[in-house]
DNA sequence: CTGAAAGCGCTTACAG
DNA sequence: CTGAAAGCGCTTACAG
């Protein structure tokens, strides 16, 4: 691959006035130079080596985005955001899917670090878990020593994030739309409540049912994996459960497709029989029959939001933390009660 | 951040002793000075400049992913096969998503190069078309002199695959499948036929009716984008035309549950009145109500193959293209033809 | 088994 | 406006 020594040899300049154009420095060269450098660089297709240029400047325009798995739905569409505000620049994206095992999460911190991404953006949720507390402490103090703009785009151990949505206040609004359809008895199909962002959701519901005046019945809430087979799971286990129910209220969109795919399989009409809502509003949530209501976040923009956050940092400014808005999308998996 | 020469200094060695032991390079070293340099470069929390080692080797352990779209879920499995093929041995995956746009796949390209990156898998299908059969004669030149390790894992202009699924035969067996049942007006949506990928399961669904003795009916093929809303749209396409049909047979996943949804809000039921099938088994299949049939690809497989193609590629090995199987899966979205 | 030296490809003060 | 030189952090022949 030719370097730029070769472009200046064929230009007929110094290595530096031909590094002065082609990194597009700033740095005055006159025109007619500046002509033959470029002219040169396009003959023998040179593109720079960014491992030389980073090895200067000590990091390199790479985004590592940690998320749970790239799988779901809801991590993909973020990604997604995240390399839409980073290409245009020349950042690349790179995917690091840690299963929520902090061994995995830690790992790829270190393999970022021996990259020197500039930037690293913790999309998913933290986790209270007594392990998991400990790493989390040692990859902070390593993080401290390592040059990247780090941000986070979910709750986590240490403090809010920088990018921040209002999980609570998103539940609490779709348990005021199931009440307002005549709904009392609103079953919540809550997830891993170790993980921080189930949590605010759950406290959402509790929020959401004392808005209403309905009383909070634990029997009612479910805790499984955020996955259709922990809706499948959820629906079981309520109606193995005494207390009637007319809704499902789901802290994320996997769960609410799972319960409604049992459901059918059961032979519960929804929304007839039962309503039911999930979180978020990924792409599947539009596809299926009947299409699913839900609280639409920005997860594309949150991507977008949360690279913009961290090369403002990289550039040493301090921006302000970002709430973003959540939006009720009422479909057809909800209706009226049943009289 | 420390750096191997700070290591050396602690453990009283030379820096080319110190890099011997750390980088695990086989070359003798005493095991009371291998015993030093490790202390030294644990109590530095020493992790080795990737860009410095990429600079001499000329590559770095990364590899580049071009997909269509992250977010479709077809991409996002087969990323994730990769990503764990790769992430044991330390390399990292970026991701691309080009949106088809040559241009957009040719910056990518260009911004591997810059980076070195090691390996550079083409997941998604090529496209049959002027504008992007130009660009991509440059791209491939412009590979040429591109240390990468190249693999594809789709079909495009310039032969065969290395990781190759038998596309027609899959759609055929489904065809077969849909006739077994009774069927014998099956209806195809095609998706983009500028795609390669999108005619070899053309060409299956033709040979899928040959062998059950259907004609062929150009009525009964609707093509349109991969997508949910080109589902829908094949479907009141279907329902516009004169040709009746008892099954639909798509060439991928997300044609048909769009189908199934618009089918659901029109008011016919699947899969009584018409069975609808798939092609991928992307992780949503199983989750819709009724369940969709479909043609199971291994896509993680696919992806991990892909990965472990190009590490022998990179080892210097020939190593033979790999055609993985097709699994048919019959779910609750096909039945009987109706008496 | 150990070390001094050169060099990967670039950028950036420093001189002119 | 232009160039010579040093140096980013590592590895690898080459000597010993």
């Amino acid at each position: 691959m030719t370097s730029i020594t070769e472009v200046a040899r064929l230009a007929g300049v110094s290595p530096a006035t031909a590094s002065r154009v082609v990194s597009e420095s700033g740095y005055p060269v006159s025109a007619a130079t500046r002509e033959r450098v470029l002219h040169a660089a396009r003959a023998l297709d040179y593109v720079p080596n960014a491992l030389a240029r980073g090895l200067l400047k000590s990091y390199v325009p790479i985004v590592g985005v940690i998320v749970h798995d790239i799988t779901d739905p809801y991590f993909a569409e973020v990604v997604r955001g995240v390399e839409d505000a980073a290409s245009p620049g020349g950042s690349l994206v790179i995917i690091c899917s840690s299963d929520r095992i902090p061994e995995r999460e830690n790992s790829y911190v270190r393999l970022l670090r021996s990259m020197r991404a500039g930037i690293v953006i913790f999309a998913g949720s933290g986790q209270d878990d007594a392990a998991c507390n400990e790493d989390m402490g040692k990859r902070r103090a390593a993080k401290r020593n390592f040059g990247a703009a780090v941000v986070h785009l979910s709750p986590h151990a240490f403090g809010q994030p920088e990018i921040r949505v209002d999980n609570a206040g998103g539940i609490a609004d779709m348990v005021a739309a199931l009440h307002e359809l005549g709904h009392q008895r609103i079953a919540f199909l809550a997830g891993p409540t170790s993980l921080f962002v189930a949590r605010e959701r759950l406290e959402g519901y509790r929020r959401g049912l004392a808005a209403a005046g309905i009383p909070f019945n634990e029997g009612l809430v479910v805790r499984t994996t955020f996955s259709g087979e922990g809706g499948r799971l959820g629906v079981d286990r309520l109606l193995d459960g005494d207390v009637p129910f007319t809704a499902i209220c789901s802290a994320n969109d996997l769960l609410a497709l799972g319960a409604m795919q049992r459901l059918g399989e059961i032979g519960i009409n929804v929304p007839r029989e039962v309503s039911v809502a999930g979180f978020d509003d990924i792409q599947t949530a539009a596809m299926v029959a009947p299409s699913l209501s839900t609280v639409r976040l920005p997860l594309h923009e949150i991507g977008r939001l949360g690279f913009e956050f961290a090369q403002r940092l990289l550039a040493g400014e301090q921006p302000e933390p970002k709430l973003v808005p959540t939006q009720l999308v009422m479909r057809a998996s909800t209706a009226k009660v049943a009289a």
